[in-house]
DNA sequence: GTCTATAGTTAGATAGAC
DNA sequence: GTCTATCTAACTATAGAC
């Protein structure tokens, strides 16, 4: 065989692309088993059901299974530097390159705090990405050159550059964001963080 | 009368009120025109027809009425200031307490980017407030302290950090971004965009 | 402008043969 | 594991009396 998977493990597969296209496009509610059906090439309905026991479980196992927390923490973790500067310069210019091409788990993250009150995405995040992100940020803490900010606080203002980073990338309605090249905007944005938008002599 | 408003206009009021609430909870394809109908002071199906033409009629509406985009460019217009960082720091405290009453409606702006791709919000936006947004910049900019940054990278910034702040905040699980007061955080992401996180005497 | 009643469609899920 | 056929329930929208 060509393919080492399953008949069942290919089906599932197809299931789960087709389900993740039409979320994106139509929302959850928007989208019917019938659609998944036949995008998943041509299936019966009932064919679904061998696969995920409802329609959410569907949902659930996108979230579970193409979240992006793997790719993040593999960046921090590897990311080098000798002060806190060259750490986060390091860590935050890939985090900008490889975030925004989950932008699909995004939507699909956003659809699941409507539909169901974040719980799917909740259960990922507190379960495997907020125990070792402390262990980065107190790592991060003990190389020289940062301000002596909680810890909390750091967290939170970089995962608000990133988010809004990305989140006004796609929102603006033909704004110019995109006029410039995605290098000087995630420059523009690092160095924003790392030293603010005031002249340094004008200073109050 | 102690009511002004004719009766019409108070029914159209209570459906738009129960509709925003039911798609605030379940979704926009989630909520049925019945259930509207039964929220807003048990009508029948028919007579929100009288008001509305469609369902997503009801929805346009919540867009277009209740944005926060008078009470923004509110803001930005008489927020005083002789300096950049006194102007800066004197709209934006004032934008993260506001902005977050508005919470419903960015969770109807994400329900609008899903279903109908941001239609309804691009619309307002482009051409009400963009406008007036790029005024607020001419003259901030020719207030004495900012780097000279382009106006775009100015917006953007400024939009990141209320839009990261408020995903922030009601993203988290159980998080620990509420344990400190509101102040603090405004105070803390302000300071960030102004001077950075970096020791001043780091700099490399 | 409100109601009752209902038309016409589509939803999620299941039964049972192969 | 796949299919055809179908169940029951819910949906948006309309007709027509008051």
């Amino acid at each position: 065989m060509i393919d080492d998977r399953s008949k069942g493990d290919v089906a599932r597969a197809e299931i789960m692309d087709a389900a993740r296209q039409l979320f994106l496009l139509q929302g959850y509610n928007g989208t019917s088993m019938r659609a998944i059906a036949q995008a998943a090439g041509n299936r019966a309905v009932a064919g679904l059901y061998n696969h995920f026991p409802t329609k959410e479980a569907i949902f659930r196992a996108l979230i579970e299974e193409q979240n992006p927390y793997g790719a993040l923490l593999g960046i921090l973790n590897n990311a080098q530097g000798e002060t806190a500067e060259a750490y986060i310069r390091s860590a935050l210019t890939d985090i900008l390159i490889v975030m925004p091409q989950y932008y699909d788990f995004f939507q699909l993250a956003l659809i699941d705090l409507r539909e169901f009150e974040g719980r799917h995405v909740a259960q990922v995040l507190s379960e495997k990405v907020f125990p070792q992100v402390i262990g980065v940020i107190v790592r991060l803490q003990a190389l020289p050159g940062l301000k002596p900010l909680d810890g909390v606080v750091l967290v939170r203002l970089m995962a608000s550059l990133v988010v809004g980073y990305i989140v006004t990338r796609n929102i603006a309605p033909g704004m110019t964001f995109e006029q410039l090249p995605h290098e000087v905007w995630s420059r523009q944005f690092i160095d924003a963080l790392l030293y603010g938008i005031m002249d340094d002599d004008a200073r109050e």
